[in-house]
DNA sequence: TTGTAAGCGTTATCAC
DNA sequence: GTGATAACGCTTACAA
């Protein structure tokens, strides 16, 4: 009944020893057509299957460990997509958990992966993951690829976008596209690095575009709620000429906060991933597009390539961001607010 | 350096036997507090990390299989956060896959996930599954739950929203309270369960209002895009007096093929799942709200119950889905009693 | 309370 | 080409 069938049963069953049913299995070493079609015979008659867990004593093991904040941001989502299709492909499997972006939490996730034997680890870092968790990655001496948010200071290989790039290109269409003369970024944690990366290449497109802009920037969580509330508290005083939000939900509840104030359009809105629903909101969003899908293969196939022995060590890679234009920043927008 | 520190090396640090450490490390066995200390100590200086691979070979595994169709669709995100983190806080890890909703596949991941001797098994079958997989996991003999959809016939244990009654919400409103005479239901597969139970819910509330109520029946994917291409085909002809859309995607698509066609608040659209975005979008989004998180809680807690040895079978579980009524479903005539 | 020893199912090494 | 035999790191009766 069970999966009491093991490979000892095969070898019996096909009147050899375990070794030679073993290679049949894996395909490692030299065995007659003769011998490896009555192996293969035995395994379907009896119904036999592989344990990894066993084989995972001897040889390295097929499974890799992925750490993310959270699974059900859209982006984040995007992500996985690319890494668990790429692994599963491969023939890996990803033990995948969540920090709920809390450091002890990851601190925790880290130690099950660890005991699980993982053959190596993507992880995109909690907000606020430092040297400590860089270090102890390290000691532990697995290949491993930070994802999407990387830890300052750290020479670890990095898979993301080009974070700069992107808050650049948001920034440069407002002022010169737009003449935009005041600017918003918000959201994202205070302290994410993807944040300062972006407001850094807003200020760079700002200071190329040689004309006075000001810039603002608040904090918030990377929800549709919080958008929302930020949007609110914008249309409270005098808004600015284009808003930069850390992430297309919150871009999309800054935009229905301006709408239900009988403002919409009033100002620019550029979103941050490009996600789905993005093309679909009224009005449509223009937003920096990332393709988290890419980013997922992208880092999944460097850990492949390093596990199977390239070693020269896996190198940093960044994306290029696009802008997606569309109505959010476009001055042709109606006034459709109720009246 | 690595992880080449095992039980025997504590032990012998300790100056006590393999036993007595695996004692102090399971909480197993009656240790004294002594040497509990001394054993504990030399694990710190060690740095011993637990082997769950090697442990396996002997006890029950601690990891759990987890099959969906796609990680980036937001329901079952929402579903996959309820499901990982129950199953992480009680120190259990998630092999999560995804099927891409094609039946090779699933198989094939099914394969994999026997070979990881995983001790449990949650699943969103991919759409067309049928007995076929259901005898395959029945063989197989691993405590199992099947998540969100069900296969037809089968008596395994399952976890999902009342389907029926969310079609019947959904229509109910749309009849009673705006009085729609055309309803035309749109998206999802053909043939799937949720799509077909809630066609019934949706005639049964036409056909307890008593009045002629014409309904026509689409399918699509589960998009946005799919969604924009069904909503300037509507708008082609004589619009509906209500749509009830298979998720939320599909209505935020609908909803914006028909601002494009200038034709924006038109008809009454009902979207399905709740997700985030469906508070942001314009006109927000009246949805049947789901609440997948907590499918995803209650099926792993199933789950937990069975392998802890709580052997009276997991039954069936419906969650009762809720009508969150906003803009989209247009002048309200203020009945709110879709109790 | 602690130690001895027999597995768990596979792969690696080295003979034949 | 094929087959003994020794690991791999841990759990668990059974003794002491």
């Amino acid at each position: 009944m069970g999966s009491r069938v093991t490979l000892i049963d095969v070898a019996r069953h096909a009147g050899v020893s375990r070794t030679t049913a073993s290679y049949v299995i894996t395909g490692t070493g030299r065995v007659s057509t003769a011998t490896r079609e009555r192996v293969l015979a035995s395994i379907d008659t009896l119904g036999y299957v592989y344990n990894e867990g066993a084989a995972s004593l001897r040889r390295k093991g097929r499974t890799i460990g992925v750490i993310v904040p959270n699974i059900d941001r859209p982006f984040f989502g995007e992500v996985l997509i690319g890494v668990e299709s790429t692994f599963t492909d491969s023939g890996y499997m990803s033990l995948m958990v969540s920090t709920r972006d809390q450091l002890d939490q990851q601190a925790r996730l880290l130690r099950m992966l660890r005991e699980h034997q993982v053959a190596a680890l993507a992880i995109i870092p909690a907000t606020g993951s430092d040297r400590d968790l860089v270090n102890a990655i390290h000691s532990w001496d697995v290949p491993t690829v930070f994802l999407s948010r990387y830890i300052a200071g750290s020479t670890e290989p990095y898979v993301g976008s080009d974070e700069v790039r992107g808050g650049y290109l948001a920034a440069d269409h407002l002022v010169r596209a737009h003449r935009c003369r005041s600017i918003s970024y918000i959201g994202g944690p205070e302290l994410g690095v993807a944040r300062i990366d972006r407001l850094h290449g807003v200020r760079r497109a700002i200071a190329e575009s040689g004309t006075g802009v000001s810039l603002v920037d608040v904090t918030s969580e990377s929800t549709v709620e919080a958008g929302l509330r930020a949007g609110h508290a914008l249309s409270r005083g005098e808004l600015p000429d284009g808003v930069i939000c850390h992430n297309d939900s919150i871009a999309m509840g800054v935009a229905r906060a301006l709408y239900e104030q009988g403002r919409a359009g009033a100002t620019r809105i550029i979103g941050y991933d490009d996600v789905a629903a993005a093309q679909a909101s009224v009005p449509s969003l223009t937003s920096v597009a990332t393709n988290g899908r890419l980013l997922g293969e992208t880092a999944a196939q460097a850990l492949l390539a390093v596990i199977s022995g390239a070693e020269p060590t896996v190198r940093s890679h960044l994306t290029e961001p696009r802008l997606v234009v569309r109505e959010s920043c476009g001055d042709h927008i109606e006034d459709r607010s109720p009246s």
